[in-house]
DNA sequence: CGCCTATATATGCATCGTCCTATATGATAT
DNA sequence: ATATCATATAGGACGATGCATATATAGGCG
């Protein structure tokens, strides 16, 4: 259902096509939700159907017909609704960490390029966080609002501070397999 | 397909069956994976068919009869198989944020109390987090060399580390609201 | 006597999510 | 000429996940 929502609220600002919509989550929010391209027409499709949503069909010359999309009232007020209840706290889920769990079971050397290879990945993500903000006003113009633009780099700060964390970890496991800090089996 | 591994991973280190690696998830892996019930009993009947684990059945005078599953040379491979490879990474989903990134919509009071709940669920986790160390040998006393343990504590100390981290953010931005910085529509 | 809890396994159902493929158009590159 | 890319929508297949429910045994409580 948190699709759902991540819709309603992009359409809340502006009117999209699914096409816009998978170009928008691609760029604005990536580091925190991602949403495939089908998942996105089938949701705007039951969406539709559900009466949370209009379509507007645009002819075009030059490129394939757009169906653009606008929130109705039903949909504005899920939104709100939503946005009033207390956030949906899931189970965390890291596939990586059952690897850290188990690999006790290689030597030190494999654990050791396993936890250099994260932490060049986490250095990498870092990277690209600091190209995120410049890209909301290319992909989402309409978010123009400080407020808007507020709250959207709260999650692109809680995306860093998170990252900061995983990397220092990832260093602290080097710096211990190095110093042979790691019991044997 | 990680939970087929957290699975061969726990029968690695002893046969166990269903019921058994439903514990061993709820207490010792629960700040980085959950594993619904039916899930593992389907899980279980796939692994065995595939030949990566087999079934013992045991029966029980006073309790039902138990099926316990121990791992094979098959699925012993592919579960060293699986831990030289590299980390399965994965997209970041995190719907509380997409609660976060639109919440600009509600007033700051609202917001306040959002990020209050949220700041103390997570001082919740944390106290719990500390008791996680003691269930280890209570739920699973087959993961007693110190190596083995050592990874253990990795994985928590990485949910400690990101607790903490959300946690300070959450704090953050209590501060700022509390000291007008929001930004106003 | 009925009810609940713990042990133990299993199925049904619906949703969510991903991958692959199909369809269609126009522009640009080789 | 052909290939590929960007735009644009959509369906099939499948696996993962979660919730509810069914079945069975034994013990404890009121």
């Amino acid at each position: 259902m948190s699709l759902d929502y991540a819709i309603l609220g992009f359409l809340n600002y502006h009117p999209y096509s699914g096409y816009d919509l998978k170009k928008i989550f691609d760029t604005t929010v990536q580091h925190f939700w991602s949403a495939d391209q089908s998942q996105i027409y089938r949701t705007l499709a039951r969406m539709t159907e559900q009466g949370l949503v209009d379509v507007e069909k645009i002819a075009q010359d030059d490129r394939p017909d757009r169906k653009v999309y606008h929130v109705t009232e039903a949909g504005r007020a899920a939104l709100l609704d939503w946005l009033s209840e207390p956030p949906p706290m899931q189970a965390n889920r890291s596939a990586p960490l059952i690897q850290v769990f188990f690999c006790g079971q290689l030597p030190d050397d494999d654990v050791l390029a396993k936890f250099e290879y994260v932490a060049d990945l986490m250095r990498e993500i870092l990277k690209r966080y600091d190209q995120i903000p410049g890209q909301i006003d290319i992909h989402a113009p309409e978010i123009a609002s400080p407020r808007e633009r507020y709250f959207w780099l709260l999650t692109l700060d809680l995306g860093i501070r998170t990252m900061r964390a995983n990397l220092e970890w990832a260093e602290s496991v080097i710096e211990q397999i190095k110093n042979g800090q790691v019991p044997k089996a």
